[in-house]
RNA sequence: GGAGAGGUGGCCGAGUGGUCGAAGGCGCAGCACUGGAAAUGCUGUAUAGGGGCAACUCUAUCGAGGGUUCGAAUCCCUCCCUCUCCGCCA
């Protein structure tokens, strides 16, 4: 959420910035009502500073020896009635001209950074690192999609996957099953060993919470609600991790906080039928290891580079090439002020998909899940910021890719041997066998 | 799901319808004492919003929302949460 201060004084802080994200956006109207908002505080506190003057005043008179019945009080006590009833009204129309500003003011994305280049879609995005050497087929070699290679080895069931849930559903097998498990495990441990505290959160979160960072009101459509219930289904662990701490007001030597929190993720994909359709790149529920940094807001942008740089450091851990974006102004997300997308080279399609998005908010979600950290006497909001390290599924259509062997096996990057238990996956695995002996009840 | 108890500042904890933003303690900060520290003493120490260059000041907040009252932490209603016991359960 935007700082009602900057609507008051100035909105052309806001409406400039904004129209660097595309957006014509006229706040005279808005800036009335939070002016009108302001006015209306004002008269109301005057008027209940005079009601609490004239509640002393008869307890006084009271204490003196004033009947409390009597004439000597009636008057006050008839004033004071006055005044409740004004304050009353004058609460009523504050209280609608809040909501009303509220609404308005809770639709509206953050300010894109001063740092965030201009541009119009995702075509006006700046490539500003390229890491590995993407694999590209060799003489008479065909380089299959992840998909194909899945559906080879056995280790997705797209199919019965419907028939437990719906269309955009994978079911894992035997060595996808274990691989998924692995490349969780690996992340999770990785970023550990960066010092980051591992998050287990739930994944059913309330209205409050998906307000907080951002998704609610504007994108209800794409969450999946429970119907009796006032909860969600996560579109992504920010959600709840943002909510860690909504409300807050944390000790300055508590930051950075830096979580990596594994959650499944849900998402309706509303809009999307057609795109990505087979395989594991677009999915209602898919798995995801996502960073979050708490911090003072100097120490943001340097987060941000550090936060974007672990991420990295997976894709790289894993051998897989990749290339790192910096997303304009006008493909920027809602919440986010500065945007690092990171692009994983599938070999088989032959081209660059997202498997990473690191993005600095700002104090937009802060404002608007009420996390403050103390800074000397005061307290400030503070700076958050999140990225995927990684979108899992993802990361293993990339790895089937980019180790597929022409003996239909797919070699895995040595750093995932120990998790994963073995060098390759093959055609013939051994499915339970692989995946050990802890069978559940 | 049933029965009971309870939600007060960073923490513990007191609180009679009026002078209660709230005793006391702990913690924290500053000062004094000290060679330095401990101990001790003194002082200060919530958040949000509005006004003011500032000193400061007004309003709200004792789980949340309503109500009674001139006046509510205190009385009434609804909801939420926590704890204990019972039941059920991975």
């Amino acid at each position: 959420m935007l700082d009602q201060r900057l609507l008051r004084n100035d909105p052309t802080l806001i409406t400039g910035p904004l129209a660097r994200r595309g957006m014509a956006t006229d706040l005279s109207g808005l800036r009335q009502l939070a002016l009108e908002a302001r006015d209306l505080e004002q008269r109301r506190s005057e008027l209940q500073a005079e009601g609490n003057r004239i509640g002393k005043e008869v307890g006084e008179r009271i204490r003196a020896g004033a009947a409390p019945g009597g004439e000597e009080v009636k008057e006050l006590r008839e004033q004071g009635n006055r005044i409740k009833r004004q304050v009353g009204e004058l609460e009523e129309q504050e209280k609608g001209i809040e909501t009303q500003l509220l609404e308005q003011l809770m639709v509206l994305p953050n300010l894109p950074s001063p740092l965030c280049p201009s541009g119009r879609s995702e075509a006006d995005n700046v490539e500003v690192k390229r890491w590995g050497s993407p694999r590209v087929a060799a003489g008479g070699e065909e380089l299959q999609e992840h998909w194909q290679i899945a559906e080879r080895l056995g280790i997705v069931d797209t199919e019965r996957s419907v028939r437990i849930a719906q269309s955009r559903f994978v079911t894992l097998l035997g060595q996808g099953a274990r691989l998924e498990r692995a490349l969780i495990s690996f992340m999770l441990d990785r970023h550990g060993q960066r010092g980051y505290t591992e998050v287990l959160p739930p994944v059913l979160v309330n209205t409050a919470s998906l307000t907080g960072s951002g998704q609610l009101p504007k994108f209800a459509e794409e969450s999946f609600r429970c119907a009796d219930d006032d909860l969600w289904l996560t579109p992504t662990a920010e959600v709840p991790v943002t909510s860690l701490h909504r409300g807050e007001v944390l000790g300055a030597e508590q930051l950075p906080l830096k979580y990596a929190a594994y959650t499944p993720c849900f998402r309706r994909e509303a809009g999307s039928y057609g795109r990505d359709t087979r395989g594991l790149i677009r999915l209602h529920q898919f798995n995801k290891v996502e960073l979050y940094w708490f911090v003072a807001p100097e120490d943001s942008e340097a987060a941000h580079e550090q936060l974007t740089l672990d991420a990295e450091a997976i894709l790289e851990a894993l051998e897989l090439p990749y290339r790192r974006l910096e997303l304009c102004t006008g493909d920027l997300g809602f919440s986010a002020a500065r945007t690092y997308d990171l692009e994983v080279w599938l070999a088989g399609a032959g081209t660059y998909r997202e498997i990473s998005s690191c993005s600095t908010c700002g104090d937009f979600q802060a404002r608007r899940a009420s996390i403050r950290f103390r800074d000397g006497k005061t307290t400030r909001l503070l700076h958050t910021l999140n990225g995927s390290g990684l979108a899992v599924g993802r990361t293993m259509a990339a790895l089937l890719e980019a180790g597929q062997q022409p003996d239909g096996s797919v070699r895995l990057p040595g750093a995932l041997v120990p998790y994963f238990g073995a060098e390759a996956l093959t055609p013939a695995g051994p499915p339970a066998a692989a995946a050990g002996a802890a069978a559940g009840r």
